[in-house]
RNA sequence: GGAGAAAUGGCAGAGUGGUCGAUUGCGGCAGUCUUGAAAACUGUUGAAGGUAACACUUCCGGGGGUUCGAAUCCCUCUUUCUCCGCCA
């Protein structure tokens, strides 16, 4: 959610920046400083009521304390009057406040300037590019015919067991899952994050406080008796550990990674981009989060990229960074480098992993500040990233390195596998 | 799941109807002293709205109620603790 302070002050940066997501912002943003001004006005008026009230109380014991009981008495009933008309003013306030509050959900983040226009992934800027695109040899397929062919994941016995998009992995398979799982965690441990494992389901405020609510509700599993939400991604939880918290400005920037399984609906996916492990409802994800000194956050996101770019290194998968065009950014996001890896039987890019700088768009909501020394609290920024995400990993891992005798495992996961060859 | 107790500022912990946004201690910050630090002493120290700055308003787990007036009384929900039951 976009501060009030930031659109009061600056409106026309503000419409002019969403129009790189395409957003028309200046009717909703004119509309939401018009309710501002009411706002204030009958927040005002509803002061010196109240201000009046109070004075009136007093007064009235200071008179009770003087045994003058028939003046007491006298000022009750003006106290009734004024309490009749703050609790007018106080109902007025409240719905102004709910109609700004539902306008200002409905407007998307402000793109950091760089961010190129643009409306769909076509327009996406690649601004980086790793790796040679391997020559399979002849007879290689693709992953869902090799998971077959060695027993790795079973897509019927999941649909079986719950339904498409929820496969069983096997031996090798559940090994491999298991290795690139705990290689993750080592790396970003090793790199300063600080192992989390959240709770897969979360309440409501959480799912409100990231901005899953009430947008994206369909897109998460709802578990209703309860009234629990079962997470699309880590950062629903590890950002919310920060939910209503002051830290100290040099406790910045906080790095936290986590590992969980991911649950989404998918509502509205059809097609050839849900074969196999393109698209599944239930996958495995590493995912780093970052609350950074908005001085910081940049320099930060450059730095999870940079993170981001060495596990795919190491995994020896082709890889290219794309900066997201407006169009195809998402609403809460400032900037967002894609990862995708080249998976070769399928010859296409797959998104792997995606890095963003969420500014004060996340924090606003989360009421997420930082303090220096005594001055007063001030948003953080927020980031996350996955590192990574599993399904087109092992996608591309299972493509890109098949051979004629086996699939090989990248050197970096043997210690974690215990295997170097899936034959 | 049953019975009882509790929820107050970063923490601990007072406060049971009237200058209580809240005594006090610890912690934090600033200063005095010191070559420096510690100790000691002094001052300061919650958040939100509002204002040019004040004023002012709101917040004592959440919501509702009683009252001229609520941290204090009532209802309700949630959470925590103790005991019992069940259980990976």
């Amino acid at each position: 959610m976009l501060q009030l302070t930031y659109i009061r002050e600056k409106k026309d940066e503000a419409i002019a920046r969403l129009a790189i997501k395409n957003f028309d912002a200046k009717p909703i943003l004119e509309q939401v400083l018009e309710l501002d001004n009411d706002r204030r006005r009958t927040q005002n008026e509803l002061d010196s009521l109240l201000n009046e009230a109070n004075t009136i109380a007093k007064q009235v014991g200071d008179l009770y304390k003087q045994g003058k009981k028939a003046e007491a008495d006298d000022l009750k009933n003006k106290s009734a009057a004024v309490k009749e008309s703050s609790n007018k003013l106080a109902e007025a306030l409240k719905s102004i406040e709910e109609e700004q509050q539902k306008l200002l959900v409905t407007v998307p983040n402000t793109p950091n300037l760089t961010v190129p226009k643009g409306k769909t992934p076509a327009e996406n800027e690649n601004v980086y590019e790793e790796g040679a695109i391997p020559k399979l040899y002849e007879g290689a397929k693709p992953h869902w015919d090799l998971t077959t062919q060695y027993d790795l994941i079973d897509f019927e016995l999941g649909n079986k067991l719950t339904g498409a998009g929820f496969p069983v992995y096997k031996g090798k398979g559940a090994r491999l899952q298991r290795a690139l799982i705990n290689f993750f965690l080592d790396r970003a441990t090793a790199a300063g994050y600080l192992e989390i494992q959240p709770p897969i389901l979360v309440n409501e405020a959480s799912g409100y406080a990231t901005g899953q609510l009430p947008d994206k509700e369909g897109q998460m599993y709802h578990a209703t008796i309860d009234n629990l939400y079962l997470i699309p991604t880590a950062e629903v939880p590890i950002t919310n550990i920060y939910r209503d918290v002051i830290v100290k400005a040099d406790q910045l920037p906080i790095k936290n990674c986590g590992y969980t399984p991911c649950f989404r609906r998918e509502a509205g996916s059809y097609g050839k981009d849900v074969r196999g492990l393109n698209r599944l409802h239930q996958f495995d994800k590493v995912e780093i989060v970052q609350i950074a000194h908005p001085d910081k956050s940049y320099e930060t996101l450059e730095e999870m990229r940079t993170y981001v770019a060495g596990l795919l290194r190491e995994l020896e998968l082709p890889f290219r960074t794309l900066k997201l065009c407006g169009g195809d950014m998402s609403f809460a996001s400032a900037l967002t480098y894609d990862f995708e890896t080249y998976s070769a039987a399928q010859e296409k890019w797959l998104e792997v992993s995606s890095v963003s700088n969420f500014e004060t768009f996340q924090s606003n909501r989360l009421k997420l500040r930082f303090k220096e020394g005594d001055g007063k609290p001030v948003l953080a920024h927020t980031l996350n990233g996955s590192a990574l995400a599993l399904p087109r990993i092992v996608a591309c891992l299972l493509e890109n390195n098949q051979t004629a005798e086996g699939i090989r495992i990248p050197k970096v996961l043997v210690p974690y596998t215990g295997f170097d060859m899936i034959k």
